[in-house]
DNA sequence: TTCATTAAGTTGTCAAGACAACTTGTCAAA
DNA sequence: TTTGACAAGTTGTCTTGACAACTTAATGAA
């Protein structure tokens, strides 16, 4: 009962690798196991063991499977991902550092009408807004203030956001994944009210990033100014080039 | 006269992607020129053609060579290709923004052993350095110092660096492209020495970056560190997002 | 000359097998 | 119980061989 075509114009080691991706999406091999072997594979689909590597070597380059020798062929937690705001993420960056890591909502979710500030694109438009504070081992880090355009994020008043990742959720529940972000950094002197939140003096030179998300067909969907205290903690990202498969 | 060792601990196919690379690398496969076949590779090696195959993948997935069917393979044209380190370039992101931009060096390329510092990887090794100024309509925007690998980029010394991106120099004399990159944000104290630089008084607080870039089986191999005033420019980057098929 | 055909060469795909290197669990001995 | 040796299973590497799909250049005919 073999699922793959062997006329087919498609070359069986991507037949296969779609098979597997699709039973990796649809939870038949869960994240963290193991997948079949590769002699099982070439025996269940009949084709050569060459073949089941070529199709899982596609999966390893898309960071969808992970092999370890000795041990067998693995699907790769999802964290690990390629989520396109990790690239960018905050709560997944701080996450990976391995330090306990809390983020809460200090201003909840709400509809407004920003007001006028040219690098937001949301200025003089409605949005959904909401602020949320991530503390590293207690010490407040990053305050965070989002604005997310409504037309896309329809319904978003009725999920629950605390201690999510937002990049998750909106792949998650609104099928919207990023294509592309661009931000920019400077050092800013702290306003009053995040000084209250990041539990410094006002005036405290502290690091500003502002970031666009775009989607596709829908740029800048998502803008956020984050707030960083870097006195104990610093802001990092990693940036892969990107694969060309 | 095989130049591999069969019984290296060094897989065939990395030795013999090791020697392709060389030899794209000291111009005896210029660039857009066809590589001999993997046929006849297979033959002058002595190994069989998949494993020519395995090696010329590598390349291949490091945009070094392109295969073209029914043709050959051939050296990629180092010019018409995605700049890796754009992501995180300097000089390219300050060139996008459409200001003039002038680099200049203020502290020239010597060979030196680097002190403890436990941020810089080549902390207690030997390791190229240089500084550099970038200015912004003529005012001082960016200092960089950076770091290099000796043994990746022997002979450093003898290449013109003035007003050249250094991931293009990278590319083009060392046929090394950045594979990821790493870098922290914070806000530090300006100290004396760039502050004179940079044109500020010593003790404003300025942008400061770290990063580390690696290169294919080369981890670590340029290190930098940016000052950044951003009070009259802010550090801009943009994101894409990793493809997959 | 111009065009279509042909042949040679190249990469793309796939098979079957072999051994090496490594991991893990089992089992026996201390 | 703890330790060590062993066996089974898995991925890593490599070989030989084959045919398909495609490109290019040479060949021949109009």
């Amino acid at each position: 009962m073999s699922v793959l075509n062997a006329d087919s114009r498609v070359p069986l080691y991507h037949q296969l690798a779609d098979v597997l991706r699709e039973r990796i999406r649809a939870g038949e091999y869960p994240a963290g196991d193991r997948i079949p072997s590769e002699p099982e594979l070439s025996r269940t689909f009949g084709i050569g063991r060459p073949t089941v590597r070529q199709a899982t070597d596609l999966l390893v380059r898309q960071r969808c499977l992970e092999r370890r020798r000795g041990s067998g062929t693995f699907v790769i937690h999802p964290l690990d991902e390629i989520d396109a705001l990790s690239l960018a993420g905050t709560m997944v960056s701080f996450a990976k550092s391995g330090l306990a890591v809390t983020t809460s909502i200090v201003d909840p979710l709400k509809r407004v009408r920003v007001g006028p500030d040219p690098e937001n694109p949301f200025a003089g438009r409605e949005a959904w807004t909401l602020q949320r504070l991530s503390r590293a081992e207690g010490t407040p880090a990053l305050l965070e203030a989002l604005w997310f355009d409504v037309g896309l994020f329809a319904g978003l008043d009725g999920i629950p956001l605390e201690g999510r990742s937002l990049s998750q959720l909106a792949d998650q529940h609104f099928r919207l994944r990023a294509e592309s972000a661009g931000q920019n950094f400077r050092v800013a002197d702290c306003d009053p009210d995040s000084a209250v939140h990041l539990e410094l003096e006002a005036g405290t030179p502290i690091l500003l990033v502002k970031r666009r998300v775009h989607f596709p067909g829908a740029p800048n969907t998502v803008y956020s100014e984050l707030r960083c205290r870097t006195d104990e903690l610093v802001f990092s990202q990693t940036l892969e080039t990107p694969r060309h498969d």
